[in-house]
DNA sequence: CTGACATTTGACCAATCAGTCAAGTTTCTG
DNA sequence: CAGAAACTTGACTGATTGGTCAAATGTCAG
């Protein structure tokens, strides 16, 4: 029968073994959906990555989507973090400098990530869709009211703030969404010990110049 | 029995119905790919986008991998030009300028194509790695010796060539792969006329000042 | 207008898909 | 250590998948 309601798998007190299983079911979920998106991932793929039966799975999870979307939402904060972290009563290049580094680290570090949501945006964004017109959408236009007042203070060049963003994203998604072109590009080379101070440089070094005020 | 071989399906010579259906296939193709990847993609999503049966669909392309492979051969070319178009004698900033703004405006045209790409790179390049270590890299390598020299003779900032490149991809192709993402935050403001000209800046504005040579 | 060939399709197949279920085994608690 | 609950799984289902095939229809040159 069913179990005292906090104990139930999906709510939100769990036992020792849903914890854990939980974890190994979403951090292979994770290497899946983010390589084929949703569609093209398959809980049999999942299941054999997890180590797990995929009736097993099932009783984690209810549903494909139902994993998808866990996996979406405990990524989706992590992803946000850093630009929420901007400050307007800083120094508008080092806080530039400090977001841009961070966004290059979580590439490096969580590139999974990154390509989970860059499938699931290509895909037309199904599942976070409102996310990205409410939560997003908000945050964005915060930050972009601080960069906007930056501009207006003459502390960096007039550039729209919007589209700032948008590079920022860009260039440094591009490593971790990008990787295996990189990859193919550079060799292994990539694997070496300088490459991220060196990606970390470059884009800095466009960035920052590109938006440094000019006397 | 066998058509006369040049006017197989697949061959060259066509019939005046092989080259308008095939056409109709890739297009259909392209719309379905771009979204979903390869594995996310059926044949009865094609042939009903398409217009035709199944069958049919495979009576032009023996399998759903022979499709696919035509529609990235068919835009692989396409994606590469803008970058082969780069002159070693031109004008640094002017190079990057044409070479920026032609990469925006097929963003902006043919947002599918990038995506398709977008999609493939995320899978893995299981279709075009082989392509990316060969064609691309030697053409990329051709293009950062340009910029290196650039670089050298003091006609732009130091920086690397190859990260250069990758962040313009990165800035550009953004447009077309997370639009979806753009427009949630955005709004039809995206459809405005002119918003193409807005984004030229911004991009423009960012990376050729960023590489600018600084005195 | 006719015959050869190109094109189209309904019916079908084996494999894979997400998801179910009943019967088992393991773990925890008192 | 017993009983209850939590966990696991083999066997299954109906739907969808990529792909086949024989038969029917359309096209076009002579």
């Amino acid at each position: 029968m069913d179990a005292r309601v906090d104990e139930e798998p999906g709510g939100g007190g769990q036992t020792r073994i849903q914890a854990i299983n939980r974890e190994i079911i979403l951090q292979a979920a994770l290497e899946v959906f983010s390589v084929h998106g949703f569609r093209g991932s398959t809980l049999d793929q999942i299941a054999a990555k997890a180590g797990l039966s995929k009736p097993n799975l099932l009783y984690y999870f209810r549903r494909k989507q139902d994993i998808y979307e866990a996996v979406l939402r405990d990524t989706l904060a992590l992803w946000l973090e850093p630009l929420a972290a901007i400050r307007a009563d800083g120094e508008p290049i080092e806080e530039l400098r400090r977001y841009i580094t961070f966004k290059l680290r979580m590439s490096r570090e969580q590139p999974q990530a990154s390509r989970l949501f860059a499938n699931e945006i290509l895909a037309g964004a199904p599942a976070i869709g409102g996310f990205l017109a409410s939560d997003l959408k908000a945050l964005v236009e915060e930050k972009a009211g601080v960069i906007r007042g930056w501009v207006t203070q003459g502390r960096l060049a007039p550039i729209d703030p919007v589209h700032l963003i948008f590079a920022i994203w860009a260039t440094t998604q591009h490593y971790a969404d990008f990787e295996v072109q990189i990859r193919a590009i550079l060799g292994d080379q990539v694997d070496g010990r300088g490459f991220p101070e060196q990606a970390a440089q470059a884009v800095l070094s466009i960035i920052l110049n590109g938006v440094r005020p000019r006397a």
